[in-house]
DNA sequence: GTCTATACATCGATAGAC
DNA sequence: GTCTATCGATGTATAGAC
């Protein structure tokens, strides 16, 4: 079970890590190399350069970010559920890819000066794009203040969703499900107690947890 | 008014400005001295490393925060109020030292991991109890809701707040005091419309504003 | 206080043996 | 597919002239 996957999936996945954790500019082929257990000159035999290694990590991400998100908006039946659904897909995908989610949060500033990486651009465009669509309609329709512009709400929930993945180890006892729940709850609903508010409560939203904190 | 900062300052703020586009490992010495305009060897009669330069940016930072921080949960009459001053302070130092802040909340898990910057665990850790210890307060007295927990809470609008730096550019039609008002209005009362709420609308959309909720 | 000049380590990447 | 070996560029930092 631990030498099922190819070599060139191990160096991806182990300059994943790296690059998450120390910055892509700050983190050397060398390593990369000695966390996969071969010398740094073995790495070009599977990759071209060091950029293509953060590309093909990018690219694989944003692919697997960008179907999720066609689910969730496809699936949701309001501006409020398709927050829900994109961000429990946001959460997903991160739970799946934690690495790579952190590069592209981290790094998106500093990436996109260079050309090299013209499409993480556009997936990030696609993305924002997304997420205002659904906040602009329900803003439209009613569902959401209107006192707020989308934009800063977009990416109040945008920074804290992606940031999570700094903080978040899924697990039995606060699984990416209920974060997501979370999450929604606190951005839709906000953090005030209000009296009365049998609606909101978690009886069955989920199929975990019963009662719970 | 060009010329009133010294060499040693003219330094720190230019560092700053290249270790937060991109990241303090990234960062070269050379590229530090060439933004001052002078060689990079002139760089150690004014500090001891690049390192130095680090510890010095950050250590301006935390200081200013820490004692921003002290006054705003002095001021705060309750615990909402005390997390408005908090968005508010936190805000504020993020408008003066924008660049500082970013590099604080970039890489602040890569420093940790080095003994070398303890001075910015502490600090961390302070600012974190700060936080936790407002937000507690008001969930035991019932201003906040007991269903998520304050750690959660206290990450999201941290993530939240922080992140601001990489997109809000202070200015006349979006000052820093509305995007706290907005911040601390979705965090608190979440962003679904709820009919009958007049004292929550934006009459005045620009500065200052009479309502304020 | 800034320069010239350079030491010495490490960087990304390549060539060719195995 | 990995190794050995190494190139040339670039990294941090230092020493001493000016």
């Amino acid at each position: 079970m631990v030498e099922t996957q190819s070599r060139r999936a191990q160096i991806l996945a182990s300059a994943a890590e790296l690059f998450a954790r120390k910055g892509v500019g700050a983190t050397t082929v060398r390593e990369i190399a000695d966390s996969v257990g071969v010398l740094s000159g073995s790495l070009y035999h599977h990759f071209e350069s060091k950029d293509a290694i953060v590309d093909e990590v990018l690219g694989d991400y944003l692919d697997a970010l960008r179907a999720r998100y066609a689910e969730a908006v496809a699936r949701g039946t309001n501006a409020a559920d398709c927050v829900r659904q994109l961000v429990l897909a946001s959460l997903e995908v991160a739970e799946q890819q934690p690495f790579a989610t952190a590069i592209y949060q981290n790094e998106l500033h500093y990436l996109r000066e260079q050309p090299r990486f013209k499409q993480v651009q556009t997936a990030a465009a696609a993305v924002q794009k997304t997420w205002l669509a659904v906040i602009e309609a329900g803003v439209a329709n009613g569902e959401f203040r209107s006192d707020i512009e989308p934009r800063v709400f977009y990416r109040l929930i945008r920074d804290a969703l992606w940031l999570s993945v700094r903080w978040h180890r899924p697990n039995g006892d606060y699984p990416t499900t209920t974060l997501a729940e979370d999450v929604t709850s606190v951005f839709l609903d906000g953090y005030t107690a209000r009296r009365k508010s049998a609606a909101r409560s978690r009886t069955g939203s989920t199929p975990k947890r019963a009662v719970k904190r």
